[in-house]
DNA sequence: TACAACAACTTATGCGCAAAAGTTTTAATC
DNA sequence: GATTAAAACTTTTGCGCATAAGTTGTTGTA
């Protein structure tokens, strides 16, 4: 690792002179001496070596991205595509930006926090619901906090949030249900805070709307644990039976329904129809293919980080971005036949 | 952010005393003053400035993790779920030993490696091939790095290696298929190179094996840009005719060809076997249930990251560590019925 | 009683860089 | 040709930390 000073000895200059040349501050060095530096810098491929330059100017341009850890809970989400189109998104956005990209996955804010401060990041991104709590915890410090998907319970507002109109994807979808004919629509999710609960309050919304009552029995949860997944999802099928069309919280468990319906013989949208949420790779390589909300990831991702860099910058920004989503009609949603309870004597 | 020195200061000791403390180095210290130091540490919260520690110590706690992008050039492989199990398996790992995590995405070897320098990182995991020539630039750099998924074409061993069993996976699946009575078996892929090269080769040995000749037209190659991919699933369609069975390079490839079929109403596996190479949700959830060779992603992310603080450490390691892969037998592969240009006239 | 040997400290230095403060040279003005 | 200003430099300082080198005081030993 070759150094200013050693650049400066061998060339006979100061430092400063060629650190000037290094960050363009054509104004302070001669034209003639500019060249001879450069040369050399090229020539030594000069890298800098970014702690000390950190250390100098008390930044880091590190941006840092912590990722709720889940795979402990469940067995499977961090093979989520999701996460990797996020995380790609805002690292090209950030990368062009000039900033780096630290990633840590973890539940604990605490040390997430902690994290921050040690590495003095300019800026954080948060991916997943932090508890309110957490948003206390992050209060104090002073960096800038943009989180994706984070809704709070007591509705504080602490941090800018971008996040998507989740209410009204499922609402918008649990209306094109209805409009086809649906009256038992049940909502399938394995919890009801965050991202869930507010794709939970469309789908009630819409059912209300059409003067259809909510009752607490609709809500199929699903325990997404391995151990007990399978028989969670027979227990699914069977109080499916009196139902004509399900709003799933996400692909995946629309896909895995559907996996298991086709398993009992249970034809999807013939006897039942099916929607998700996301829009990804497993419901549209899906037969038949997935009927599903639509969310641009990639915005979302690149969105976060522009927000993120413009409150670096000390620009102001909206203090929460709700993107929206799109109907993607495929084929899981028809009109409905009759309830499966009617048919469960015939196979 | 209080320092060091602050908080000598406040406990009129020396900045050494503290540091020690801090390093637990107790032998240096007296009990008395130790616990003194260790309550103030902790009401302040003190966090280490890890530029400055890094500047002092000539390390960086950071292990570089780069990604080949792939974004810019098909348009949805950095969803893929390999990616994010990959980098969580790394993470978890690295966390663990005390290590922070940096994540880079490029084509650009050169780049990859000036940032390498720049941040003076203590290692780096390099996933996807990098070229004959990125195993040059990278000789420069004395710092261990583990390649993930890599071949070489020229043969060069420079670094290690964590890889898979790419060639045997493909040769236990299609020997599985010849032993199920398929003759005219056809190889999926969008490339030749690296990874599946390899898968590409055990599928011919198994060929070779069992006496069936391999030709050219054998190999169906898939083009994954967007705007071409509609195309050449239908051509590949077309020429799937003569088979009764096709081994795909991954499990999205096999379930892009599956969709494919269905949707002009070619069954599988009744009309054509299919077996994908990966094992992923995509596979697993698909109906009928996919017959795939299995990897361990995760185990591929922990091998990696433990391998590269092993060297770190300066302990020896193997200079390449091949996982192994297992037959996943699903529904999409049976005994062949006729070839699919029998059925040509009856749809 | 002298003096090692050691424990328990403090002072001083340097990591590589940026930038403030200081110095010299050159050009411009009257 | 003196004065001033601007250009083109250099010297110095400090960011926060770790640690080498130095200092004091205490104990044990001959």
């Amino acid at each position: 690792m070759i150094t200013i000073k050693e650049i400066a000895q061998a060339l006979n200059m100061s430092t400063t002179t060629v650190s000037n040349v290094i960050h363009g501050k054509t104004g302070e060095v001669s034209e003639e001496k500019r060249q001879i530096i450069q040369d050399y810098l090229d020539k030594v491929e000069y890298v800098p070596n970014i702690n000390a330059r950190n250390l100098a100017q008390n930044e880091s341009k590190i941006i840092g991205v912590a990722l709720k850890a889940r795979a402990d809970k469940y067995d499977n989400l961090l093979k989520d595509p999701f996460v990797s189109e996020l995380i790609g998104a805002i690292e090209q956005t950030i990368k062009n930006a000039g900033y780096y990209m630290m990633l840590y996955i973890s539940r604990d804010i605490e040390k997430i926090m902690r994290r921050v401060s040690t590495w003095n990041v300019d800026g954080l991104i948060l991916f997943g619901m932090i508890g309110d709590d957490g948003i206390r915890v992050s209060k104090k410090y002073k960096k800038p906090i943009v989180c994706v998907d984070t809704y709070s319970i007591e509705g504080l507002k602490h941090f800018t949030n971008v996040g998507l109109d989740d209410e009204n994807g499922t609402y918008e979808m649990v209306k094109h249900m209805i409009s086809q004919g649906h009256k038992k629509i049940a909502f399938l999710s394995d919890n009801s805070n965050g991202v869930d609960f507010a794709r939970l309050s469309g789908y009630k919304r819409a059912l209300k709307e059409a003067g259809i009552k909510y009752s607490e029995k609709d809500f199929f949860k699903l325990r997404p644990r391995a151990e007990e997944v399978k028989e969670s999802i027979d227990e699914i099928c069977e109080r499916a039976r009196d139902y004509t069309a399900i709003m799933c919280v996400s692909d995946l468990y629309a896909v895995m329904l559907m996996a298991a319906f086709y398993d009992k013989g249970i034809r999807v949208p013939e006897d039942i129809s099916i929607a998700g949420f996301d829009d990804n790779q497993l419901g549209f390589y899906h037969r038949p293919a997935l009927t599903t909300v639509h969310q641009d990831v990639t915005l979302k991702g690149v969105t976060a980080a522009t927000t993120l860099l413009k409150q670096i910058n000390g620009e102001e920004t909206d203090n929460e971005i709700i993107l929206p989503t799109s109907l993607i009609i495929r084929d899981t949603v028809s009109i409905p036949r009759k309830k499966l309870s009617d048919l469960a004597h015939t196979s």
